[in-house]
DNA sequence: GCCAACGTTGGC
DNA sequence: GCCAACGTTGGC
């Protein structure tokens, strides 16, 4: 059984352009124990992820991703000149994880937040909650399909 | 263990 | 730039 995922990154920072140029990235830099529990705990290899721009104009799905690594010690928290640094992380006891994901599919049509809230079917979709702040989410297969469906 | 203060996220 | 939501911190 696959586990779909919503994953959301600033497109100033890191975009769905910079993930089909580099192919596969390391998703590390996650600093929230409810996000990095959904990749240590439920990530597995193989499952598809929706990638999400936050803070852009408008905000929206924009394409698709693969888990392709178990989850692994996040090297950034241990590096003192890294912005991601984390002084309770140790290398005997790290904290903080990360997971590979490869680029998949970017979308002809983003899906914009504004039509994820129109759609009924959609309805109960976290990122479409006030205040939803987490940038890890798990989606049921179906809300997966259904934002793949309308990006076509 | 409570809770106020504070910082960050992110849509608008 | 505003502000609501909410996670984290730290004093008690």
């Amino acid at each position: 059984m696959k586990n779909y995922w919503l994953i959301k990154s600033e497109p100033t920072c890191y975009s769905i352009d910079d993930l089909k140029r580099d192919k596969k990235t390391a998703w590390g830099g996650v600093r929230n124990y409810q996000a990095r529990n959904f990749m240590r705990d439920g990530m597995k290899v193989g499952d598809l992820v929706i990638f999400y721009h936050s803070s852009a104009n408008p905000p929206s799905a924009v394409g698709v991703a693969k888990v392709t690594s178990p989850s692994y010690t996040d090297a950034t928290a241990l590096d003192p000149k890294d912005d991601h640094y984390d002084p309770k992380s140790t290398k005997e006891n790290p904290i903080w994880m990360q997971v590979d994901v490869a680029f998949a599919e970017k979308f002809k049509n983003p899906v914009s937040i504004s039509l994820i809230k129109a759609n009924p079917r959609l309805k109960g979709v976290p990122v479409a909650q006030v205040g939803s702040r987490l940038s890890i989410q798990p989606l049921l297969e179906k809300h997966f399909e259904e934002i793949c469906r309308m990006s076509k």
